[in-house]
DNA sequence: GCAAAAGTGTTGGTATTACACCCATGA
DNA sequence: TCATGGGTGTAATACCAACACTTTTGC
């Protein structure tokens, strides 16, 4: 198993048994009514054409998180990564070619309000019809999914979706593209609430150009990911 | 940053700055009514004396769930562990002195009716009173002993700490032991048959010697993981 | 019979969904 | 005034913990 991209120079031993070591992230971000990502177009092989995720390699004195928000810093700013966090390792020997890498993947989420400057081999794509996918990205995509989906059951990762303030209606609409199917207004209102994730700032926006009464906007409670629902069953005795 | 433990060879360059891979597990299990975790003493430097996980490192043609499965064969059966998932990358740059090591973390659970042989360097400790631990393993195996806590409340998880058939008193004390504080036997067993999760064998076994109605056997319906709450709140319709 | 342990019935409380209804605005 | 979207009230359901009660054993 010969490295065929970078031949070792005269006084480098093949190294290609040596395990390396990435960072990925699948960015999302809700635009246009449904789950985004941010993929780069691959020019040189292996894989060229094929659409990536954003990352690289780790380095000496980094953590896979360090690393990955400072490779992020690259394609979108890392004010604007409202939420990240680990998926999982992927590392099947043959994930990447005539190499031996292993992949840390994240989940990195970005609020509807933002839009970042991308470089000209970057673009969003809806997760539910990604284009042809580099490696094992479209997995780790779906992972990352499955995580926000998961999520947004039980903590209030809403906020990292969502801008500073909103109304219930544009609140519903990112739940809605984010899990795939409708969610009611008047019940996400109601569970954020009682579960103190929710409060109103008291303003009201304008209605829309059809009428409408006036909605009123709210916030998070808090801004870092909090469990809500810890404990389903089986909970200890208070 | 030179490594102390193994000199460069006449031939050899310094690799320290290129990031190994090794993979680690907590493996814990219920014994004697608490949670007890499996840890092998150090010999020698680094950390001498101090108790650590089972593991090392990752080899060229396998994936971190292959391996750690193939590191733990040397020190407990591979047919005793009935579950194993990955955990999280630790990755600090300072978390193994003189290298730069990062360990995709492990936690692994074995049944309470086994007893595996362990070499001399092995034994299980208790994971609310540990020794003094190696590297930052103490803090892989609480977040070990967290997902396992949390996996308790809303999948079929049990399965993996419970013999193939049981009494549900025998279940309530392994789910008391896990999850840190009293279960109660009758809503364990109402929880878990109304998901499905639990039926009862038709066999019962004898009572104690202080009397009693002999309690019936039961088992898990699936031995696979299986998330037997999904969606708390914000369920798809119907 | 009595103590002990297992298992069932029942109740009160809470969380959640669905849906009816009221509110406030633009046209 | 009416259509429209925002928001509240409420009923039906499901889930859960706690506890009373029954069952079946050993002594």
């Amino acid at each position: 198993m010969s490295n065929t991209n970078t031949p070792p120079g005269p006084r480098e031993r093949d190294t290609s048994h040596i395990t390396g070591h990435e960072v990925l992230a699948g960015v999302v971000q809700v635009r246009q009514g449904s789950l985004k990502a941010l993929l780069w177009q691959r020019a040189r092989p292996p894989h060229p054409n094929r659409w990536a995720l954003p990352g690289g390699r780790l380095g000496p004195d980094e953590t896979v998180e360090s690393s990955i928000r400072r490779q992020l810093a690259e394609k979108v700013d890392v004010r604007e990564l409202t939420h990240v966090e680990q998926l999982a390792v992927f590392s099947s020997p043959g994930r990447v070619p005539d190499k031996r890498i292993v992949a840390t993947a994240f989940l990195g989420l970005i609020p509807c309000d933002t839009d970042p400057e991308l470089p000209d081999d970057t673009a969003w794509h809806p997760v539910e019809a990604l284009p042809e996918t580099a490696f094992d990205h479209e997995e780790i995509l779906l992972a990352g999914r499955e995580r926000l989906r998961s999520k947004l059951s039980y903590t209030n990762i809403g906020f990292a979706l969502a801008p500073p303030k909103f109304t219930v209606s544009e609140l519903r609409d990112l739940y809605s593209a984010a899990l795939g199917y409708r969610v009611s207004a008047t019940n996400l209102q109601r569970v954020l609430s009682r579960r103190g994730a929710l409060e109103a700032t008291g303003e009201t926006v304008a209605a829309g150009p059809s009428g409408g009464r006036p909605p009123a906007l709210f916030r998070f409670t808090s801004r870092d990911l909090q469990i809500t629902d810890r404990f389903a069953v089986l909970r200890p005795p208070a």
